[in-house]
DNA sequence: GTCTATATTTGGATAGAC
DNA sequence: GTCTATCCAAATATAGAC
């Protein structure tokens, strides 16, 4: 059975777009995310820069679109990280995925959970997107004994400390990011070796 | 014993100087540290943006002396904090002083410890500031049993994983800000409650 | 020391021809 | 869809008068 026209239109329209959007991450991991101009952007993809307004709106529509790829992208790994033999473990691997997805593409980070770009704001649409792989995690996390949302809030805060130190300190290194197996066992341990109380 | 002619007009410089670094902040915290402009900073101080050239050569000049100055209160700071009874309440206090310094003023917070500005690399000397706090801590942590480089690691950064959540998700609130006490102790006293070995 | 005027660069975005 | 040409805004920084 034959495409329409308008298909294959609009699947070489989407083609181009990611190869924009992939250049646009090449482009943010070398000069910061915040320092990426769409001309020099263009010139990556072979266009000048009014071409790209074809397939972007605006600028904020482009790091839209690559927030929503890279929460994606975070989401999927999540998802997709092998559950363990028990729901310590599970939690574990989450943990470690999460992390090594961060470390693995630190402009990718920044753009998702710090905030680079004082005038851009991600949809609700592309914040949801991770919402459901974090609903699961704290699941596990309390089948884990970690139950209430301080201590999560406690052992989420713990990766994403040594992460950034690993990342604002010595990027490419291990020095913290070594520590996080042994610093997040210390927190489920903290947590579920006694009986969490709901108010202190 | 009048002073010279000099020391008047150096006084006044130095006033004038400090005035538009006050002003440089205040425009920090409004608009990012990214999104201050000279034109308006000028215009904070009553004058004209040339102007600013008389008391900073370049913009990055005045990063580095907004640098310095958020580093030595910060050192400042956490010098003054009280001891305790023992080293462990000490590495209490110096701690809790860190993170009021940091939610107190977070843009000052990013500047000295992310790396907002691409084109800015604070001087060597600016950074030397807090190297002898840090170190008299790392003394005090080392009483109260975090022993090794990689414990002291694990500590700092659950108090700076905590900061910055508080910052990034919630500025003003204190969800994470007020877990900062119960974490740090849950890390001294697993540190601190069994001998460490040197390698694993 | 401060000003006006301006150089220079750079950015996002649009108009309209092809 | 892509281009050239251009607009417009904003930024840092400098020259030279006062």
């Amino acid at each position: 059975m034959a495409l329409e026209q308008s298909d294959v239109r609009s699947r070489k329209w989407d083609r181009t777009r990611a190869e924009i959007l992939d250049a646009a991450w090449e482009l943010a991991r070398r000069d910061g995310v915040g320092a990426m101009s769409l001309r020099e952007l263009a010139a990556r993809v072979g266009m000048r820069a009014p071409s790209l307004y074809t397939y972007f709106p605006s600028k904020n529509d482009l790091y839209e679109a690559m927030y929503r790829q890279g929460m994606q992208q975070f989401a999927d790994a999540i998802q997709d990280t092998p559950p363990g033999r028990d729901a310590r473990e599970t939690l574990a691997n989450r943990s470690r995925t999460f992390a090594r997805m961060s470390l693995q593409d630190p402009v990718r980070y920044e753009l998702l959970f710090q905030r680079p770009i004082p005038d851009f704001a991600p949809s609700a649409e592309s914040l949801d997107i991770g919402l459901t792989g974090l609903a699961e995690t704290r699941q596990f996390a309390i089948e884990a004994g970690v139950r209430t949302q301080a201590a999560f809030d406690i052992y989420v805060s713990m990766n994403r400390g040594l992460i950034e130190m690993q990342i604002a300190n010595e990027p490419g290194g291990d020095r913290w990011a070594r520590l996080i197996d042994d610093a997040l066992e210390m927190v489920v341990e903290h947590f579920a070796s006694k009986p969490q109380r709901r108010k202190r």
